[in-house]
Order: C-alpha cells, then structure tokens, then sequence
RNA sequence: GGGUGCGUAGCUCAAAGGCAGAGCGGGCGGCUCAUAACCGCCCGGUUGGGGGUUCGAGUCCUCCCGCACCCA
C-alpha cells in the first residue's frame, strides 16, 4: 500500500500557494499509484493545538474548539472544491489522535527518553518558541515578529534528543530524505551539537493542547503532537512518503525519526522536501500583500492548467517563480499546441477518414519508442521528479507529431495503410493521456472517453483496437 | 559572524574531467490532418568574475561578486 502525506496545515493561517502546492503533489502521487492499480491512502488534516490557536481565539471571543472548527472546515472544502483525493482527512483535535499522543508520550517516559527540568529564556508567542538571545534585536523583540519577547523560567519535560544524534545521522545518510542536498542542512546541524528538546508546556500558559497524561500541569508541544498524526491518521506504519516544504524540513528529518525511534516504531520511507514559490519574482509575504490564494489562480486559468504549471515549470523540489507570463507560456507552448493541438490532429485525422472503429498493424517502430517513453515516465514517477516525467511526457508528444507528418495518412490512398497509422496514434494518445491523467484528472478524463477509455492505461500496443467518440479542444490557446 | 547550496542562451532547465545541449520565445522555409497549430532549418553563449590544477575544466582547487536557505 502507498501510504502518502502532506503536513497537517496549522489552521492558524489562511491557505495559500504553498499549502496548495504540497497537497497537489501528494495528490498527484496518489491518483498516479491508484492509476497502477496500488491501495492507495492519502492522509492531510489540520494541526489546531498551541498557543497561538489559543491566543487567536481569544481575540474573537470564540473558543479554541470553535476557531479550530471554522478554520479547519476551510482547508477541508478548499480541498474538496480543488477535488483533491485525500483518503483521511485528520484533525488533531480528533479523539483518536489526542489518545494515541497520551500514549506514546508515556511510552517515550517509560523508556527513558523523557525527563523533567527548567527552561528559561526569550519567548516569542508568535513563533512559539524560545529565541536565542542573539537573534533578539532591539528591546529583546523577535525578528520575525517584531514585537518584544518574554523572559520566562519554567518547568519542562525535556526529550532527550542528544540520544539519537548517530542514529538520525545514518538515517540522513540512507537517502531516504530527497532532494540530496538539503540533507547537508540538517546534518550540520547536528555537527554543531543538539541540545534536548523541550516537548511540554506549562498548562498555566498554554491551554489548548493534549495535557501530559502523568502531570496534568503540562500540554504536550504542538509538534511532538502534531507529527504523530501520521502514526495516528494511517492505516498501517510506516509511511511511503511524507511531502514537507523546505522550512519545515528539520522536524521531519531530525526530530521526528527521533522521537519514532524513542518509542520503537519505524521510520518513514522516504521524506521530500519542496522548494517554495516567489511570484512575480517577489518573495511571498503578507507584509508585502501578495500572497497568492490557490483559488484566485484556478479562476484565472483553470485547474488542471494550474496543477501542470506548478509540477512542470521547475524540477520539484528547487525553488521557483510564478508570474503570469510563464503560466501563459507553458499553456499555450505545452497545453494548448502540444498535448491539445495533437489530441485534436489525431481525431480530426480519424474523423475525416471515417475511422472511428480502428485496429491495425503494430508499427515496431513506434512500439519501441512508445515502451521506451512510458518506462522513462515511470522511472521519474518513482522517483518523485514531475517536472521530468512531463518532460517525457511532452517529448513523446513531439515524436507523435512528427510521426503524423513522416507518414502523411492523407497523402495515403490505401486504407490499410491508414488504419496502420491511426492504430499507432491513438495508441500514442491514449498513452499521453493516461500519463498526464495524475496531473490533470479532470481534462484528462473527459479526453480518455473521447477515445473510449475509462481509466489510465500504461501498455503500449495492448488494446487490439481503438474506438474515438468525439472532438474536443481540450486547452483553447489563451 | 559561521555553514550549505545555487549562478549555463531573452525565459525554464540538461550536461557526474572529454565536441556546451534541449524546450520555449525570435527569424526563415515546408505542410494541410490539427487550436495561426504542426514539421524542418537558422539566430542565440567570455557557462557570474579573477587566478590555479590538468593533455583537456561548466565540472576540481582558490579568491571575489550576486542570490537563496540553515545556524549563531
């Protein structure tokens, strides 16, 4: 089973590109495994604990519970109107997940790895966390927030992470967490030293969270609570795959192998991280007014074309830029004249010659570069590199339109030889189509029962025969 | 301040010491099945800059510049 996960969005934000950008990969992942005919569970959810859910709340009088609901409920149908095929979607107010972090947080006691202190320091509420005091600027106010911090002492269960430095350091070095290079970041970081990790909070402080459940004066930290939603959300352990962006990489390649290993459960597969978008060449930010909402782009151009856009433009994983022009240019260049404009040809082809009804001879030519395409795409599909499988993609699309003019059908005159050469189209076809039906379902769907399928097929040259029903233009030029 | 990564054609990206490439955009030609599409050809480069190692460097070393990120 692919067992597939985004982080759980903290309901304190208002989803934006990247949330989107995140799940739509995962989502692309899925329905391309559910494609190959592999169970298939894809787990997302909302993170709805800490302080800053608690403090938010208490601004608009609601309760915690209250805004967690409103805002939760926001990611949910943000994500069903963009029809994203999330299996689970997990909630950390959820009564089965708060029992399972009870549990294992005991379990992590029992065996040794937690322990009570006292931390003192600069606290910044906004981020949640303690700041070393030389990050601090001017009046001792944070830098990201700007707003003085708070000096505070208290008592603490530490978890020991200086246990498992060696341990998460073969981990990093089994390549289990993609892309290469950003695994030299967490690795250096633990070169300079780790330090035990606060995991609790006072109860006087912070309210809203799971209580410690031998010291009912403490709420378990919204990350220790919040990364166990994948053990808590899946079927089965561990995960193929947790997606993550860059920022958040460290909790996921360093402190959440450690806090698995803390209580002998296994560690994921295989962990991604993605690279973060600029628009129009500016740095997303709300100070500059310019976060971009997934639903505002989708009106723009269009769902599907936006779900190519944002896999295609960069190899995933780097970071990349979005602006209208290139959104334009991959339409029209890629969309529009290649998959649509061939898709088109093809039909028309099979249309103006009466053969809608079509078997032929298998052209070895084509056959082999047919075999040779899709187990390309499957390698970058495995090896979660979209921006190369469509590249593959669209190659394949070139070789098709070059095919159609090498054998010129309607220069031909024997109906045979025309069979011959639709046969291989609408193989070719059917194969694009099924390839980029993970990243764009909805167009896809409607293409692959214009030419009489029903789902994906990923064999070149297996159906004896093809069928077209009707026209369509699936990407109008913008 | 310390560290990591990046910098290749106007744009998006390839090239793991061996002839600097693809697609897009631009120009010219061809074709008529198709969405002014498609096919072919051409233009496009001091590989951020300087120095070094090597028979040979986009690739390795070094210094500088610029950008991104991690840490203090």
């Amino acid at each position: 089973m692919f067992l597939v996960t985004t982080p759980i969005y903290y309901v304190n934000d208002e989803p934006h590109i990247g949330h989107f950008y995140t799940t739509l990969a995962a989502d692309v992942l899925a329905r391309y495994y559910r494609a190959l005919g592999k169970e298939v569970f894809f787990l997302t959810g909302t993170d709805e604990h800490g302080l800053k859910m608690q403090k938010s709340a208490q601004e608009r009088s609601l309760s915690p519970k209250e805004l967690a609901d409103k805002n939760s409920s926001i990611f949910k149908s943000l994500w069903d109107e963009l029809g994203i095929s999330y299996t689970r979607f997990i909630r950390t107010t959820e009564k089965d997940h708060i029992e399972l972090v009870k549990e294992v947080f005991l379990k992590c006691k029992e065996n040794g790895f937690i322990y009570k202190g006292e931390y003192s320091g600069w606290y910044c509420v906004g981020c949640e966390e303690f700041k070393p005091e030389s990050e601090l600027l001017e009046g001792n106010a944070c830098p990201i927030h700007l707003k003085p911090c708070e000096y505070i002492t208290e008592p603490t269960y530490f978890f020991k992470l200086t246990a498992f430095g060696d341990f998460i350091k073969d981990f990093l070095k089994s390549g289990a967490v993609m892309p290469a290079g950003r695994v030299n970041e967490i690795l250096s970081f633990i070169q300079e030293g780790l330090k035990d990790l606060s995991v609790t909070r006072p109860r006087s402080r912070v309210s809203w969270g799971i209580p410690v459940p031998f010291d009912k004066e403490h709420t378990i930290y919204v990350w220790f609570d919040a990364l166990f939603n994948y053990v808590s959300g899946l079927p089965s352990w561990p995960a193929s795959l947790h997606l993550v962006g860059k920022d958040i990489l460290r909790f996921h390649a360093l402190y959440w192998p450690a806090f698995l290993k803390s209580v002998n459960l296994e560690l994921p597969e295989r962990i991604f991280a993605h690279g973060w978008w600029k628009v129009e060449g500016q740095k997303m930010s709300k100070s500059l007014g310019n976060v971009l909402k997934p639903a505002d782009l989708i009106t723009s151009w269009g769902l599907d074309e936006i779900r190519y856009f944002l896999l295609r433009e960069i190899p995933f994983g780097e970071d990349g830029d979005i602006s209208n022009d290139a959104i334009l240019r991959r339409i029209n260049a890629e969309l529009s004249n290649g998959v649509g404009n061939l898709f088109s040809r093809v039909i028309g082809i099979a249309i103006k010659f009466g053969k809608t009804q079509i078997s032929g001879l298998k052209d070895v030519y084509y056959c082999n570069k047919a075999e040779e395409f899709v187990k390309s795409y499957h390698s970058k599909m495995q090896d979660i590199d979209f921006y190369g499988a469509l590249e593959e993609v669209m190659s394949f699309c070139a070789f098709l339109n070059k095919y159609i003019d090498t054998k010129a059908p309607w220069a031909l005159k024997d109906e045979e030889l025309i069979s011959n050469v639709l046969y291989a189209l609408l193989d070719g076809v059917s194969l694009v189509c099924s390839c980029l039906e993970p990243f764009m379902p909805n167009k896809m769907q409607k293409a692959l029962s214009a030419i009489g399928l029903s789902a994906p097929i990923f064999s070149p040259c297996a159906k004896q025969s093809h069928r077209v029903f009707n026209q369509l233009t699936l990407f109008p030029r913008r």
